[in-house]
DNA sequence: CTTGACGGCTAATTGCAATTAGCCTATAAT
DNA sequence: ATTATAGGCTAATTGCAATTAGCCGTCAAG
């Protein structure tokens, strides 16, 4: 079937496990189930397939560009979702975004490659710290502008209190990353990360029903 | 003058900067000014230079363990000062944290490599998550918790609270190895960070008043 | 039915980089 | 003074892994 795509494939897998230099064109065609010379008539040559790789990660990270949601409704397009967000869906959020990055196949394999090879290749650097720090950043930066302008939230550095979500989301994923057997740690400590971050920047009571009944007036017209 | 440790150094830049399987053994001699085959009357073969590179790191790390400070005082004899720990003081330990990371030239060097070669083999992997993770966790986490018991900071969850302190600044050191240009905007953000930390987890003025009795009462006696 | 492109194979070839052989000098110990 | 050792060099050697050459079967288009 698809041998050019299995080839792009089983490389991935491969590369994230052992870096680029410490695989070997054969044991990439082994797993494809085919010889060495025979990729040759598929790509130019071993950094063709590493190309090729990069291009389709390039691809597939603009097609799912802000497709992350909360709980299954999509977040940017319905605002109103952050005036009366509630714990459980901040956990929501968090799980989401961190489960995502953490078992999605691709996702999963295309990070430790990234990371094997940032210092390699500066373009590398730019695509990894782009995709986990500060694209996260910017698109979480956006949604808690929109919470503290409701009032859910409260903060003078929205900045900050970003750094303050994602920056313990992005740590257990680099533990887990680096040792499996600890997600169900690192799932723990997330929960109680995000209940804490909840209490620490939620509204005061006062406000959240000053919040209510606005928002109640507003739904009423 | 002493070569074998030259080798050593300029092998652990090299492989910092390109990988272990990116760097020839022929580079390393060239930095060190002699001949390839030259090498070989100090070290067996390349992969003895990379272990002793290893073994010198786990003296070094055992050598500086604890040694940590806050402005000058040692941070773990002297438990009082987290009594009345100041946003400066917290400011300080932090940044101390920060810049010792980034600038020390021994760790920089060692934590890119180890970031490179982690996922290579597992003993880099552990000693990455222990240096960088599990270490700070636990060492600062104590320092919190002597602070709260002083009643200087307030939580409910301790570990939790080391995290908030911790993962921002892992997340900015992560940032500044792939771009160091980023430096001064890092900076920027630690304050701000530390600040924040600071303001929402710190005790109420009242018990404030109430603790400086009671040092003031103690120091008396 | 034949032809050409596609994709596979085996058997070279190539090229590089680690390592070894073997030699040479300086110096420190006997 | 002799000699052994340390540490450097040049010139092989080795070995591996990427790539190329060249062959073959299949199958779809004409």
């Amino acid at each position: 079937m698809d041998t050019k795509q299995r080839i792009l494939d089983e490389a991935l897998t491969l590369f994230s496990e052992k870096g680029y230099a410490n695989v070997y064109v054969a044991d990439i065609a082994e797993r494809v189930g085919i010889k060495a010379p025979s990729l040759y008539k598929h790509y130019k040559n071993k950094q063709a397939i590493f190309d090729a790789i990069l291009e389709e990660m390039n691809r597939r990270f603009l097609e799912t560009a802000g497709a992350l949601q909360i709980n299954g409704a999509d977040a940017v397009a319905d605002a109103d979702i952050y005036k009366t967000i509630s714990e459980d869906q901040l956990l929501g959020l968090g799980r989401n975004l961190f489960l995502y990055f953490l078992h999605d196949d691709y996702t999963r394999r295309f990070r430790k490659m990234l990371t094997i090879e940032q210092f390699h290749d500066k373009r590398l650097a730019d695509v990894y710290m782009k995709q986990y720090a500060d694209d996260p950043l910017s698109y979480q930066g956006m949604l808690f502008g929109l919470m503290v302008s409701a009032g859910v939230l409260k903060t003078d550095n929205v900045q900050i209190m970003t750094l303050h979500f994602y920056a313990p989301i992005y740590m257990l994923l680099t533990i887990c990353d680096r040792d499996p057997e600890r997600e169900p740690e690192a799932l723990n400590l997330l929960d109680a990360h995000i209940r804490q971050f909840n209490s620490l920047y939620a509204r005061d009571e006062d406000q959240v029903n000053e919040n209510k009944k606005k928002t109640n007036r507003r739904n009423k017209s």
